[in-house]
DNA sequence: ACAAAAGTGTTATGATTACACCCATGC
DNA sequence: GCATGGGTGTAATCATAACACTTTTGT
């Protein structure tokens, strides 16, 4: 199945794969963006991503085409986030795109190309087409699951301590969040645990953090009902 | 925009709008399905949907081919659900498939073509394609946000006792919620307000109940921060 | 000793569940 | 009067936020 057939009574569509590939550098949240050198939309930013192939999954192609930017094997998580079908976003010709949802632990730095580049998500450069837009999505996507999932343990280091773990939500978040809090619910909910070992203390002294490291590498949800929970099942 | 052209560097692929249509009927939640006559997957139950239109949105889309069924104004909401890409998802030939979940209050009874019907999500008959699993996908999208959105506005009638409303929430998310416990936490939020109405009381007597109202016919998060919120900004 | 950073104890707050009880209506 | 629902009052529970205080380290 190399080649896919079109007709009047069943059009067919050139078909993006993109990604809003986030990380947290030095206490800010970063997308993954290359700069266009060709129009439309040259020198402009856009997102890592290109056509779909005649025998690939969307997440495939996403894996494919993020290979070209970044090792893939870095990625610690990734979903599918939206796919945008307005006629009119590629001025040069119909394309239907399908963005995902990339995540990379904080501890890493991946070589990226020349014409790629990490951007703080609250202060974004000129950007093509309507990425701007999906990483705006991508944005809101992580919020919200910071909240009632473990996805933290995807821009997390592998070990850290419960300061380096704040600083990851605060990036994110974007307000401030207090680490006694932090530490509590989420060792409550069962979602870190700690390693036993210990941080060397700073230079300006201080008691040695304790390290943690996720219970979970695999996104989970951990506050399952906001609100309207079952009726409890016990008895007393 | 037509036409839409198609290279080795850049495929194209038909592309369809699904609908993933649920209301709730006798105290159950229903799908709405057609039954294929033809091959594949013939006398399976199938989604509501077809092929996306070169100047068309998907969401646009998906309206246009559920007004071959319902009457698309009793929708009462609309929303993207996910993108399936598998090559083999149609035996035919590749298809890329967007689904959409949709929403139709409980009072209303649209008259439907002779292959459609409604269906029990809990109990679906044998389904083509992938289509199960996306009626499973628009259902787990569904509970989530009856929990903290305020979306059973689009499943509830437009006015409606406690009870009534009840009923919906038991059917949608498939346990037991006591109706005191709902009527406060969705008068709380402001999700609710009181029509001034009063139910006539049934049959066999018994106190008439109060009338409500959804106080917004629109889509809101009305408990945003399952957990980390941000800090009080009220001083003591 | 003292400053710095981490972590624990403790209280306050707020939301929600559970459940007893009171209210309004038909028969 | 009494059965049938509907609605309110209230206590118990639980998760979280806030903040004081203790612990452990470096200088």
């Amino acid at each position: 199945m190399t080649s896919v057939w079109s007709s009047p009574e069943r059009p067919a569509f050139p078909h993006q794969a993109l990604a809003v590939v986030l990380q947290v550098r030095g206490a800010r949240l970063h997308a993954m963006l290359w700069r266009r050198a060709k129009e439309p939309f040259a020198g402009a930013w856009a997102l890592p991503g290109g056509p779909l192939r005649p025998d690939e999954t969307l997440g495939a192609s996403v894996g494919r085409q993020l290979a070209a930017k970044v090792e893939v094997a870095q990625l610690a998580h990734l979903e599918q986030l939206e796919t945008r079908s307005d006629p009119h976003r590629d001025p040069r010709s119909r394309t239907v795109a399908t963005a995902y949802l990339g995540l990379i632990p904080g501890d890493l730095d991946p070589a990226l190309p020349e014409d790629t580049a990490w951007h703080p998500v609250d202060a974004l450069p000129e950007t093509a087409f309507d990425h701007g837009s999906i990483v705006g999505s991508g944005l809101e996507r992580l919020r919200a699951k910071l909240s009632y999932t473990n996805v933290a343990f995807a821009l997390a280091p592998p070990t850290f301590s419960v300061a380096e773990l704040r600083e990851v939500y605060v990036a994110a978040l974007g307000y401030e969040v207090a680490a006694t809090n932090l530490q509590r619910v989420l060792l409550r909910r069962g979602v870190l645990e700690p390693t036993g070992e210990m941080a060397a203390s700073g230079r300006a002294g201080g008691r040695p953090a304790a390290l943690y490291r996720f219970a979970t590498t695999t996104i989970e949800v951990t506050d399952p009902f906001a609100v309207l929970k079952p009726p409890s099942t016990r008895r007393r």
